[in-house]
DNA sequence: CGCTGCCTTGATCTTCTTCAAAACGTGTGG
DNA sequence: CCACACGTTTTGAAGAAGATCAAGGCAGCG
């Protein structure tokens, strides 16, 4: 017995170094849109790529920097924010390993649009935007690739907006639940667990609420069944039932 | 003097078929992703698109259906829409000749994920998804200035995240009226002219509110001299003003 | 002139935020 | 191993922002 934990999350520590250039090769193969190309292209590109280590709660860029590098997640979970002047924060997508995120914007602007920050402790590689324009020209196919991702991403951003406009606080958070268990769930004694550690601020981060709120809500969710949670962890017992919520 | 119209807003009908061949060049060029091509190569793409025309309400394709074509505004404006199960609609982005939308996920989703409706009498072009999908591979200029594109749209989608998470329904229409006018403003006797038959409704939708919300805050911003407005238009008369109140 | 949509305004009610305080878990240092 | 301290979570009560319901007004058009 290692200890009396409660968080049923796995939280094993990665440590910054783990990312060996052996190992990177492999993440790079399990990048959607570096799939399909040649075992000797990839070696390539893999020499452009440098990886680096962070700690939970680190920020990898900050929105407003010059935006020069393409991050891809490694190991470990990053999450995207915006900050408003106000100082509320929101939190835009949390990304898994194989996702990327950072600059994009390949000609224009040249500023982080967000803030990128490891959610848990993570390892992510990174390319200049410059390298990764010369990729895009010399492998059409990479680029169709990330055309696809982007429009999947500007599609869940539209959803996003769509909640925002539409539903109540308790669509959102049941929403919530359920797309964070599609992407990082993983069936446990407990239930479908968010293998990712999620605090009330998080949550409400995530749906545009306050903590009190996202407490609240997720009290009575829990009351009535659909879900266990506890500090920083939550997993999804009835998954209908949430769904239900979801639709209103 | 044709009549006694109250509507600043220029409103000249576009018969379906002014769009003809010898035009479809021209707009061909001033569409941000197709601008850098060579003439004879515009020309061979040109062969490819066809042209529609729309009356105003009219809808050019709704959510769900099979995504084959992607699409680009001509002349006139096309906005485009999510809908909610509530029966509630939110208006994503209103477009602007030389904007596309439509089937953008080349390889993924085959359906469309908004719907695409005419907001004034309007005309686009469009071409098959497949045809598109062989441009973007000859050519990767081109394919570069879409991914750069949707970079812009994606964070345009996530300001409006951000403003539906964190600002308050006055300050979000002044954001989106400022949007508007910097898109679609021109300068005229009564102020800074929005270009665009826009509604309660239709600002409603923008914001996520209700109309009669939406009124309020209008007859508010009026009252106060930040703009000016009537049956389906609005002109801002003081833009610090509502700079102002957008940020708090 | 009256009809049909759009827009406005008022009153009420619900949802969510805000402020405040207490309870709980977790890791720490005695 | 226990107890304290800190950050997280919960809960309550009051207040504000916005939704809803319901009329009434105004512009444009036949």
């Amino acid at each position: 017995m290692p200890a009396r934990r409660k968080t049923p999350v796995n939280t094993e520590q990665i440590e910054p170094h783990l990312c060996t250039i052996s190992l990177r090769l492999e993440i790079l193969q399990n990048v959607p849109f570096f799939k399909d190309l040649a075992e000797q292209d990839l070696r390539e590109i893999n020499q452009l790529f440098v990886e680096k280590g962070y700690a939970a709660g680190e920020t990898i860029y900050f929105a407003g920097d010059t935006a020069t590098r393409l991050y891809v997640v490694a190991d470990g979970n990053v999450k995207l924010m915006q900050h408003a002047l106000s100082g509320q924060d929101v939190m835009l997508d949390v990304l898994k390993p194989g996702e990327f995120f950072g600059s994009l914007s390949i000609l224009g602007d040249d500023e982080y649009a967000n803030t990128a920050t490891a959610q848990t402790a993570c390892c992510a590689i990174s390319i200049g935007a410059e390298d990764f324009r010369r990729i895009l020209q010399h492998f059409p196919a990479v680029s169709l690739k990330v055309i696809d991702i982007m429009a999947q991403r500007l599609n869940a951003a539209h959803e996003m907006i769509r909640q925002l406009s539409a539903h109540s606080v308790e669509q959102r958070i049941a929403h919530v639940l359920l797309a964070l268990a599609q992407k990082l769930g993983q069936e446990n004694e407990v239930g479908w667990l968010i293998q990712l550690p999620l605090s009330r601020v998080d949550l409400a981060e995530l749906v545009g609420t306050t903590t009190e709120t996202a407490s609240r809500v997720m009290s009575r969710f829990q009351k009535e069944g659909l879900i266990k949670t506890g500090r920083q962890w939550v997993a999804i017992t009835d998954r209908d039932g949430l769904t239900a919520y979801k639709l209103g």
